[in-house]
RNA sequence: UCCGCGAUAGCUCAAUGGUGGAGCAUUCGGCUGUUAACCGAAGGGUUGCAGGUUCGAGUCCUGCUCGCGGAGCCA
């Protein structure tokens, strides 16, 4: 593979990929060979190949399939330090044609063309980053004690009630819905095993359309047992620690293709700062905005309010009203519920929304009953808190956002291969 | 759902109500170290769709379709 070549230098290999870019000059021609591990100029000189396979370089077109055969070189005016002088050229498949060249494009016909726009080395960069940000994830969870399970994507009913879903009919049984989250499964799983993370796709029908939302997207969900929110918290902030700083050990070269300044992804190190929702209305009234105490915040919000911190600010306590019924109150203040919300700097917003879950079987069952939610549907749940119940919390993290985040996208729409949105389902 | 902006060559964009252009891509020619290479030439158009105003519409008006940005909702 390409990343591999600096271990061949003297040797003459040969390797496969498509063609990049070329630029020719007489007698002598560039191309840049991409194999998805790397990119590596090639020099064709005349005399050094035959006429036949000399004449061929210029006839292939972007992204044509082939086969290189040369001698490796450090060759400090090559991208990447290192430069194949060619001695072959074998096509494998021809194109010509290629939509999408090294010029500028529209979002639009980028989008149209997301099938072959992956193959552009900033896509490849980023679903690069993404790939070690769900490593780490699951490094992170295996390695301290956590079971990954595996929750439910068809679901009888809304699991928190809030958001629209995804319907579908399911035989006889009637309604089926795509789920939102996996947490309510998680905390079964979490009775049985004590620790565990569920991490696979959920569903918003929500009609939202913005940089931040897709209706399809990755989460991953922590659950644990005998954890109040502070556990929570801690948590929170040391497995974020864990995903970014792993980015930024193995990925520099990625981030620099995206020109990420990675000041303050440096920054993200325990302890975050936490603050309480009381703490963030105040910090909103100083910077002249009218809120009203009792609101969500929304998104210029939480721009403000993460503004005044170098690192991802963690929001607690948040009025109960604006969260699920599954959170549990404050003993302090009946008003609000034992509830975090992680913002990430620079305007990317909630990545992390979490919370201590109410443990009670009436309480619980008072709830499920205040927000009009069938009953029917969440004897199992309750049946938790029935059958040895104990203080527990979990949050979730949504993959599209953290990847934007540490990428510096300006749309969530880059962070994820194929994204689905309100307007778009294709390809 | 609401507010705002837009749709012109394969792509990115120009064009005062008066003969639709440029760069890139493509094809041809030139160049022995290019870095989104460069230089010269050629081909390439039902100006999103449907109506209207006007002597004359890419340009003004109305409706529709599609897209983009934002709000709300949310992660």
């Amino acid at each position: 593979m390409i990343k591999d070549v600096g271990n061949f230098v003297g040797q003459e290999i040969s390797i496969k990929g498509w063609l990049y870019n070329k630029r020719s000059s007489g007698k002598i021609k560039f191309i840049i060979l991409r194999d998805g591990s790397g990119y590596l100029q090639c020099v064709y000189f005349k005399g050094n190949v035959t006429e036949d396979t000399f004449n061929t370089v210029d006839k292939i077109g972007q992204e044509s399939a082939i086969e290189v055969t040369g001698k490796v070189r450090a060759e400090q005016r090559a991208p990447g330090g290192y430069e194949l002088d060619a001695t072959d050229l074998r096509v494998i498949s021809e194109t010509h044609d290629f939509p999408i060249t090294p010029k500028e494009h529209g979002i639009e016909f980028l989008m149209d063309n997301r099938h072959l726009w992956l193959r552009s080395s900033r896509q490849v960069a980023i679903l690069k980053i993404r790939h070690r940000i769900s490593k780490a994830i699951r490094d992170y969870f295996d390695g301290h004690g956590f079971t990954l399970v595996d929750t439910p994507i068809l679901t009888p009913a809304a699991c928190e009630g809030t958001s629209t879903l995804f319907e579908t009919d399911y035989f006889d049984l009637g309604k089926a819905y795509l789920t939102q989250s996996g947490q309510l499964y998680a905390e079964a799983n979490a009775m049985a095993l004590g620790k565990v993370y569920n991490f696979g796709p959920v569903f918003r029908a929500e009609k939202s359309k913005t940089r931040r939302h897709l209706t399809e997207f990755w989460m991953v969900e922590p659950e644990v047992a005998f954890a109040d929110l502070n556990d929570d918290m801690d948590l929170a902030e040391d497995f974020l620690e864990y995903v970014v700083q792993s980015v930024l050990s193995d990925n520099i070269e990625d981030l620099k293709i995206l020109e990420r300044d990675i000041t303050l992804l440096k920054n993200v190190k325990k302890p975050l700062p936490r603050i309480s929702y009381d703490e963030a209305v105040e910090i909103l009234k100083k910077n002249g905005v009218e809120f009203e105490w009792g609101n969500d915040l929304g998104g210029t919000d939480e721009t403000i309010i993460s503004n005044q911190f170098d690192r991802p600010v963690m929001v607690h306590r948040y009025p109960s009203a604006v969260k699920a019924f599954y959170m549990k109150r404050d003993p302090q203040n009946e008003k609000l519920a034992l509830a975090v919300d992680v913002l990430a700097p620079e305007g990317y917003g909630e990545i992390i929304g979490g919370s201590q879950r109410e443990e009670d079987f009436d309480t619980l069952l008072s709830r499920i009953e205040e927000h009009n939610l069938p009953r029917e549907a969440f004897e199992w749940y309750l049946d938790l808190r029935k059958y040895g119940s104990v203080p527990h919390s979990g949050f979730g993290l949504g993959l599209e956002r953290t990847v934007s985040w540490i990428c510096g996208l300006d749309h969530v729409r880059e962070s994820i291969p194929f994204p689905r949105m309100i307007y778009r389902n294709t390809p």
